[in-house]
RNA sequence: GGGAGCUUAGCUCAGCUGGUUCAGAGCAUCUGCCUUACAAGCAGAGGGUCACUGGUUCGAAUCCAGUAGCUCCCACCA
């Protein structure tokens, strides 16, 4: 068969991916075999692959495939997520403009409806880029956190955890979205730097009896549409200029409302004027400080962040129209002091990233997390979970662990799975799976309700509420306990993820698996960086520099984006995507089809040899030059260093395997090979390409099977790797200095202008003729020699090269410039005897020879020596010039 | 305000337990080649006072301290 020019991936990629599908390579069962499991951080079920998705899918195929070609029985679950705020969004959006539907319109049956038809039409396409990717998932497992079994289990752990006393319910100042109309998670708030304004604002004082003594007391605020809010002003009670003011009042502006001034350490004489107006309902501090002066709770603020009658003025109006107007009240009632400009800091919801977190009070459902901390921080610092790479976040880990708050898991949405509380018309509560239950714990307490009478609660979980049962519930491993695939496959072997979900997500996991478990959910945790442009800017759909994934594989094949991406992405750090790095790896794939051609133009040239390859240097060189790699790629594996692997590897490919060896065994024109030494290429060709495969499975599965024919059953996905035997120094030797020597002889015919086609005359001054001789014909072809011969002293006429201890002449017609040898030879020689001074000057202070380490001195002693040799060499050469 | 990390060729990074065969790799650049596997290629080359300043040591890119710059995380100062 005819072998097409170039490498085309399209054709290969599809073949093999249905290929491995239909013999079912991908599918995992408990076997005899020990388990290597891995189960994908879900994406969200509406998502696209970005280059984040594919930098973490490709690290887990790699060692997937890894695995399961070294013995282990490889299962990586896909899935994803329902992902409830950012879906919900989603499906509001489109039924608001594809329908004209407003959420408020529909009943919760409704909507689940039309979210569940979203999922069904959306839901695959991740699937498919991942499939695309060539990623080796067992796609008869693929779980989906609203799956019947998983809602289950989530609703399962809820009940549990409340009847522990984990998970309770109450008022407190939690983040709402005002947009999503929802409360969040601390984590689910994201904080940026912005310009703003401090307003200087003077409330008028009264006396204990609330006649006004004239006085003003002026306060600072960012935030002036709150101060219909206010219940205090606060001021140090150390602080002179206030002291008098014990027992009075202040009015807040506007409203006119009489509110106490309080005295408490809190503030800062040092801020603005000394002096702070105290909202409890709309800043975590000024609740804080609410709840211990006992102060009164105004909240002014409707859940869309309108202002709400309790504000009495501009009711109705957003916060930020709201606070516009304010200001100009206040300033019409000659009540601003000043404007001052001021950097300052708010919290944004992660999902809605143009929606200003709002603090408020709120009646929500929270998990107690200290005790659950404790353990989960000692799992990782003892070691028991390893994070990669290093300790770099131990210490962040380390901190949030022992700072942890409270987690608020409700949410105002439907997309998710609804709280399992029932509430009796007189607002008490019992958790349970169902209503029924729900009367019988009722009951049990002595109140009589039906089960129509009981409302279940409205709100659903925060996603990350399921998220963290994955790696159990993935095997079902909460909702039917101990079955078969979660006692075998759990914990799982390896998460890999990005840094950005430490807490939402990897510390949660920790603690559920620890809860739920006993045992920790995984062993080693693999933090990919993130994914930049050139410029160093996140990825982001707003600034557009997110590429297209699947136009990448079109353009360049799936593998090629693998090594992109992985050749890019040491490990841990952040990958600073740049289309070269693509075209790199669709050039490496290029190179290895061309390697493929030209060894097949050979299969019908063979010639019956008696084993010239057990012989053969290049053979032996290259043996062990594999061997060599095949440790390392293994060692590094180790340490998850793969970006470092896929070099060593590219590196023994093109450069070792095409550039050197090929070119070493290959025949001259339509002349026969050895047999043997054939035999023994197509069998490195196949190691290299198992080696590859994890990295770039589709194109090594294909020379694999173009090398020569295989049998049905017979896959580089499923074979299996032996032990590289230990490397053989020796042979390596011989390889080197061959390539020294041809190397520098083409540098010389380089230096000397002469022609590629120019043929020289090598004489060669040696004492070992032997070595030289058995490689005379691959020599003279790599340095287009006419003619090689033996001297035992100078050529006059040539260009002298010093190798080693071995002198090389170059005969040629070109015109030879004596004085540039010479400045050449010259420069080798001060260079030598720079170095030789310095070995010298470190041999002679004592202090080395009897401190250093002996194995120290010796290498310097034997460098010395070298040194001194190969300077006779040279000084000979420059006097026979 | 607290913590962590980074600073080595134009760019992205290796360099583990300190020793001039460790100052490296890839990409980029330059030179010469359409040599019958590959121009998506071949053969070569140039390029860095290892951020700065001290210290430890016989010896430091490598260990320690300080300085500067960058990045990230955390934090309730209006």
């Amino acid at each position: 068969m005819e072998l097409s020019k170039n490498y085309l991936p399209a054709t290969v990629e599809e073949k093999w991916y249905q290929q491995w599908m239909d013999k079912g390579y991908f599918r995992s069962k408990p076997d005899g075999r020990q388990p290597f499991t891995v189960v994908i951080p879900p994406p969200n079920v509406t998502g696209v692959l970005h280059l984040g998705h594919t930098l973490n899918e490709t690290v887990q195929d790699i060692l997937v495939r890894r695995a399961r070609m070294s013995g282990f029985n490889a299962c990586w679950v896909p899935g994803s997520d329902h992902a409830s705020i950012a879906t919900e969004a989603k499906v509001v959006n489109m039924l608001k403009q594809e329908k004209g539907i407003e959420k408020s319109q529909l009943t919760r049956e409704e909507f689940l409806k039309y979210a569940f038809e979203w999922k069904d039409k959306y839901g695959d396409i991740i699937y498919h880029q991942i499939k695309k990717l060539g990623c080796s998932c067992d796609w008869d497992r693929v779980t989906f956190t609203m799956d019947d079994h998983y809602y289950k289990a989530v609703i399962t752990v809820f009940i549990d955890l409340y009847k522990k006393g984990v998970i309770y319910r109450g008022a407190r100042m939690i983040n709402w979205d005002p947009k999503a109309k929802t409360a969040l998670s601390d984590e689910e708030v994201e904080y940026k730097d912005l310009q703003g304004k401090l307003y200087h604002v003077k409330y008028a004082i009264t006396d204990a009896k609330g006649i006004a003594t004239g006085e003003y007391i002026t306060i600072a605020t960012q935030r002036p549409e709150t101060i219909m809010g206010d219940t205090a002003i606060c001021v140090n009670p150390d602080d002179e200029r206030y002291a008098h003011l014990k027992g009075h009042f202040a009015v807040v502006p506007l409203v006119n409302r009489s509110v106490p001034i309080i005295f408490d350490t809190y503030v800062d004489k040092e801020f603005g004027t000394g002096a702070l107006k105290v909202t409890p309902a709309h800043d975590i501090n000024d609740y804080n400080l609410g709840l211990k002066h006992n102060l009164e709770i105004v909240d002014t603020l409707n859940d869309d962040g309108t202002l709400s009658p309790a504000a009495v003025v501009f009711v109705g109006e957003d916060r930020f129209i709201a606070r516009k107007k304010v200001v100009a009240a206040l300033a019409e009632q000659g009540l601003l002091v000043k404007e001052q400009e001021y950097t300052t800091r708010l919290g944004y919801s992660q999902r809605n990233p143009d929606t200003v977190v709002e603090p408020r009070i709120s009646t929500q459902w929270f998990v107690k997390m200290a005790e659950m901390a404790k353990p989960a921080l000692d799992a990782v610092v003892n070691g028991d979970v390893k994070i990669h790479p290093g300790d770099r976040f131990l210490a962040t880990y380390k901190y949030w662990m022992e700072n942890v708050k409270d987690w608020c898991i409700s949410r105002q949405l439907w997309w998710g799975q609804q709280i399992p509380a029932w509430y009796a018309p007189d607002g008490s509560f019992e958790v349970a799976a169902t209503a029924a239950e729900a009367v019988q714990q009722f009951a049990a307490r002595s109140i009589t309700v039906s089960a129509a009478e009981l409302k279940q609660d409205e709100d659903c979980l925060d996603t990350w509420f399921s998220s963290w049962l994955w790696p159990m519930e993935v095997f079902n491993g909460i909702s039917q306990p101990n079955n078969e695939d979660i006692n075998y496959y759990y914990p799982t072997s390896v998460l890999v993820t990005g840094q950005d979900i430490i807490f939402f997500w990897v510390a949660r996991m920790i603690m559920a698996g620890l809860e739920y478990k006993e045992v920790k959910p995984f062993a080693d945790v693999y933090f990919t960086g993130m994914v930049r442009d050139k410029q160093g800017r996140k990825m982001s759909k707003s600034l557009g520099n997110s590429p297209d994934l699947l136009e990448m594989i079109d353009k360049s094949g799936a593998d090629a984006v693998r090594f992109g991406i992985m050749i890019s992405s040491p490990a841990g750090n952040d990958l600073l995507y740049d289309d070269s790095s693509c075209e790199q790896g669709r050039n490496f794939c290029n190179k290895i089809w061309n390697a493929l051609k030209l060894v097949k133009m050979w299969e019908q040239r063979q010639e019956e040899d008696n084993n010239a390859a057990a012989d053969n240097f290049a053979v032996k060189w290259f043996e062990s030059r594999l061997n060599e790699v095949q440790s390392e790629v293994a060692a590094l594996h180790k340490d998850f260093r793969l970006s470092e692997g896929l070099k060593a590897i590219y590196s023994l490919v093109w450069d070792d395997f095409c550039s050197w060896y090929l070119e070493w065994v290959k025949p001259g024109f339509e002349q026969p090979i050895p047999a043997s030494i054939y035999r023994k290429t197509i069998y490195f060709f196949e190691q290299l390409m198992q080696l590859l495969h994890p990295y770039m499975p589709f194109i090594t599965e294909e020379i694999y099977q173009q090398l020569t024919t295989r049998a049905e059953d017979d896959s580089l996905m499923i074979k299996q790797f032996t032990t590289p035997e230990a490397p053989v120094h020796a042979t390596l030797l011989e390889g080197a200095l061959a390539k020294e020597v041809i190397s520098s002889i083409r540098d010389a015919r380089n230096k000397h202008q002469i022609k590629p086609k120019d043929p020289i005359v090598l004489y060669i001054e040696t004492k070992h003729d032997n070595a030289f001789k058995q490689i005379e014909n691959m020599l003279a072809k790599q340095v287009n020699a006419k003619a090689i011969h033996y001297v035992q002293e100078p050529v006059p006429g040539c260009i002298t090269l010093v190798i080693q201890k071995d002198k090389f002449y170059l005969g040629t017609e070109t015109a030879l410039d004596t004085t540039a040898q010479k400045a050449a030879l010259t420069k080798d020689l001060e260079y030598l005897k720079g170095f030789l001074a310095s070995v010298e000057k470190k041999l002679s202070n004592e202090r080395f020879v009897q401190n250093a380490k002996a194995e120290a001195v010796d290498a310097e002693r034997q460098k010395k020596a070298d040194a001194e040799a190969k300077i006779a060499v040279i000084e000979e050469s420059l006097k026979s010039l």
